[in-house]
DNA sequence: ATGTTGACCGACT
DNA sequence: GAGTCGGCCAACA
């Protein structure tokens, strides 16, 4: 009972880390993947990150947008994800339906 | 202990 | 489509 008893937390960094390169996930699809946790814990989560190896930039909110309040964070997220192939339409939102990672 | 806030979500008006 | 509300649960004053 160890590694099955990796916390919470280490478990959503875990699983954000499995998310591939140019494709983005909700908070609400890694809370439920990672259960026992809610998407408003993965935001958090991700809020305390000041790891590089963790592609928190790929997630994102359900309605496919960016939920970075601070406009610099937004702006450097939305960078990141355009770099990787990630399209955004006119309204800022990227199409899940295309881009939505799958596991 | 209590109240507020937050990188959320879904339902309702 | 925009605004409000309740639920969710951790961090903070």
């Amino acid at each position: 009972m160890d590694d099955e008893n990796t916390s919470t937390y280490k478990k959503i960094y875990l699983m954000v880390r499995q998310i591939p390169r140019g494709k983005v996930a909700t908070y609400g699809q890694i809370a439920s993947l990672v259960g026992g946790c809610s998407a408003r814990m993965v935001g958090y989560a991700m809020a305390g990150i000041s790891d590089a190896t963790i592609p928190w930039q790929r997630v994102i909110n359900a309605r496919g947008r960016i939920s970075i309040r601070d406009p610099n964070g937004y702006s450097l997220q939305k960078a990141i994800l355009e770099r990787e192939g990630v399209v955004f339409d006119e309204s800022d939102t990227i199409d899940l339906e295309v881009f939505g990672w799958q596991p």
